[in-house]
RNA sequence: GGAAGAGUGGGUGAGAGGCUGAAACCAGUCGUUUGCUAAAUGACCGUGCGAGGAAACUUGUACCGAGGGUUCGAAUCCCUCCUCUUCCGCCA
């Protein structure tokens, strides 16, 4: 969410940066609006303030004029309500500016590599597909998920299953241990409130699964990341400037409907509508954010090298970038059968625009109340780093060789083969 | 699911229709004094949205779980909802 204010005083600079992410919207509209609230607003408060005069001065003779006052300060003040949701509505939809950073784009195409690391392997056969190798180890089944659920799930299954949960620990067990996140086990399911504040809410409600929940108002959806809950874990809260950085990590299920990706990766794990992720939320100080953000994309690419896949880092262009975020990192994995790199993580810092939303912030130096900074980022896709794992370690007959640093995680298994 | 009680500022907690944006205490900020791994003391110390100002700041208004209502006037009375606590029931 922008601040109306900053944006006033700079309209065009606003527009011009909307521009960057190849956004239009109705400048005037937006100036009209804003110029009529307040207007509305200084009528309202004027009107209260006799109101407030007359009923102290507990002169009787004007209580009548108090009563009259009352009716036209109701007009007044639900057109001002209406004024206000309806800039509301128009702010809520509007994305983050990219940061300097990041390079001016339309689509992925014009993203831009940063790093490449790793050796890719070399296969004296033709490498096989994920979904090919764990079907032939009787491990994934994609039928057996269709049966009971539906389209694009999977039952993972016997040693493969044993080798997810080992990624989770071993994920959890290095950002918990070696990079400083606090470990959370959070609810899966998030309000709508929640939700709006993380920004998956207004816009992208089509890609989120809601549930049905009898008592209460509020709506509920599953999360689509623990980005989601462990980010409004700060929510409306002032937080104490000698506790930020504030790190968590949390390994969840993620819910998503993938609409409009309809025909995109039908085969296979690559996109399910539920699979597992390690994700990490940083909470800063704003000036700290380009510095946590490399931390963060850092801790990434450490366990990408820690199980020896090869990968590349990529920034993402202006175009291709999510909504909330200022910059963001995606890290791909070189999936062989593909012949190419598929992301893995994605590592993005929202600047104050969550935290505007969910109105988080701390008192600086100066004692001012500050919007803090919020970062998020995959530590790693649990699904995908199976599929990588599948694809990169596969041997001639069909079995998988098990990274060493997963050994200890698996009861020194060293080979996933079929009985 | 039934019954009872409670939600006040960063925290604890007074207030029970006007003098309350809200006592007191803790935490925090800035001083003073004595000195030294600390004590004493004074002042300041909520948030949102407006207005004025380059800014420090000044000023208006709203906010005591949320939303309505009664009243000239509501933290305080009434209604609805949410959340929490305790007791009972059910249950992994």
């Amino acid at each position: 969410m922008h601040n109306l204010k900053d944006i006033r005083n700079n309209f065009s600079k606003f527009e011009k940066d909307l521009n960057k992410r190849s956004i239009k919207i109705d400048i005037e509209n937006l100036k009209k609006l804003d110029l009529l609230n307040r207007d509305l607003i200084q009528k309202k408060e004027a009107l209260e303030k006799e109101k407030k005069e007359i009923s102290k001065s507990k002169d009787e003779n004007l209580f009548k004029k108090s009563k009259e006052i009352s009716i036209e300060l109701e007009s007044i003040s639900n057109e001002q309500k209406k004024t206000k949701i309806e800039l509301d509505l128009i702010l809520s939809n509007i994305p983050n500016i990219p940061h300097n950073d990041v390079p001016d784009g339309k689509d992925e195409n014009d993203n831009v590599e940063v790093i490449k690391k790793g050796k890719l392997p070399q296969f004296d056969f033709k490498p096989k597909s994920h979904y090919e190798l764990g079907e032939n180890l009787g491990m994934l089944n994609f039928d057996l998920a269709t049966k009971t659920t539906g389209a694009r799930f999977v039952f993972i299954e016997e040693k493969l299953a044993l080798l997810e949960r080992a990624l989770s620990n071993f994920m959890l067990d290095t950002h918990i241990l070696q990079n400083g996140y606090k470990e959370i086990s959070p609810p899966l399911i998030a309000s709508e409130n929640t939700m709006y504040g993380t920004g998956q809410l207004p816009k992208f409600e089509n890609d989120q699964f809601e549930i049905k929940f009898d008592e209460g108002l509020e709506r509920k959806f599953l999360i689509p990341t623990a980005e989601v809950i462990l980010t409004n874990i700060v929510k409306n809260k002032i937080i104490d400037q000698k506790d930020l950085p504030m790190r968590f990590v949390a390994s969840t299920p993620c819910f998503r409907k993938e609409a409009g990706s309809y025909g995109k990766d039908t085969k296979g794990m690559i996109r399910q509508h539920q699979f597992y992720k390690v994700e990490m939320v940083s909470i800063v100080e704003e000036q700290s954010c380009m510095e946590e953000l490399e931390r963060m994309t850092n801790c990434a690419t450490d366990l990408l090298d820690k199980l020896e896949l090869p990968y590349r880092k990529i920034i993402l262009c202006s175009g291709d970038m999510g909504f909330s975020a200022e910059k963001t990192y995606d890290i791909e994995v070189w999936l062989p059968s593909e012949n190419k790199y598929r992301e893995i993580s994605s590592c993005s810092s929202c600047s104050t625009f969550q935290s505007k939303r969910m109105k988080t912030r701390y008192k600086d130096k100066n004692n001012n109340t500050v919007f803090a900074g919020t970062l998020n980022g995959s530590g790693l896709a649990i699904g995908r780093t199976l599929i990588a794992i599948l694809e990169n370690y596969q041997k001639k007959d069909g079995s998988i060789i098990v990274p060493k640093i997963l050994r200890p995680y698996m009861n020194n298994l060293e080979t996933l083969s079929a009985k």
